[in-house]
DNA sequence: CTAACGTACAACCAAATGGTTGTAGAAACA
DNA sequence: TGTTTCTACAACCATTTGGTTGTACGTTAG
């Protein structure tokens, strides 16, 4: 499929979750060098909790993960989840580009047809 | 620079609007042929006014270009933004892959031209 | 001309979001 | 020991979101 292992509801979790200035910070941050909950929130001009809910956010998009490590939580980035939401976009694009005929091979499930390129299936309406 | 033109506010536009199953599929479906608001409504099984709302969104975030044709309102993809989302999530995987130095030189300074992601509030590395 | 269609937009509503403060518990430190 | 630090979570609040319905207006078809 288009999405690939993606459930639509992760796909939402995952662009929500990036979809913020601060969360978006805190992915580039934690990739670069992992960090504390509340080393993160000193980085940051907003309370504790706030930062808190961000990783949250965050942790249930799959983006980063938590592991205590005595009484602090230290958050680092889950790279997986960030490939697949690139890849994601890459296959719009692809699709877009040159190889639709192909993409649309796949979505329809036939492949018998060899006919490379025309507009087959007019309205897919699922 | 390799760096994008994308305010912040611009990439909060598009990871949300990219954050809703329908908002994704209306744009799967212009990517394969563009079509007319209501074209896209019946598609659907909310009131046409969601889908012009969830046109909206997309519109906003420069994702599709709404072009009058008579009474109707073609919807069509706008594919540079996708492109320029989809290198915005590859810049965090090569950050990750181990090319930081060049990323890190970016982010050092990052609210002057480069206007990729710049952080929120306060410094970033206080 | 009249009717139907496609669109725009306002008003309204329930639920989610993003923020706050406050309280409480576990771990580290003096 | 007692205190500070880090985390978790609840309660609350304002704003946004995603949906509805209703109305109005331009365009096309009969």
């Amino acid at each position: 499929m288009v999405v690939e292992t993606l459930t639509n509801d992760e796909i939402d979790r995952i662009f929500h979750a990036l979809a913020d200035a601060t969360r978006r910070d805190i992915v580039q941050r934690v990739i670069h060098e992992e960090q504390s909950v509340s080393t993160l929130a000193r980085a940051y001009d907003v309370s504790f909790a706030a930062v808190q809910k961000h990783v949250a956010v965050l942790e249930r998009a799959h983006l980063i993960t938590k592991q205590r490590h005595g009484r602090e939580q230290i958050v680092h980035s889950d790279m997986g989840t960030l490939g697949r939401a690139e890849r994601l976009l890459r296959q719009y694009q692809d699709l877009w580009a040159g190889r639709a005929s192909r993409m649309d091979a796949l979505l329809a499930e036939d492949d018998e047809t060899t006919t490379q390129n025309d507009p087959p299936s007019k309205g897919p309406t699922p």
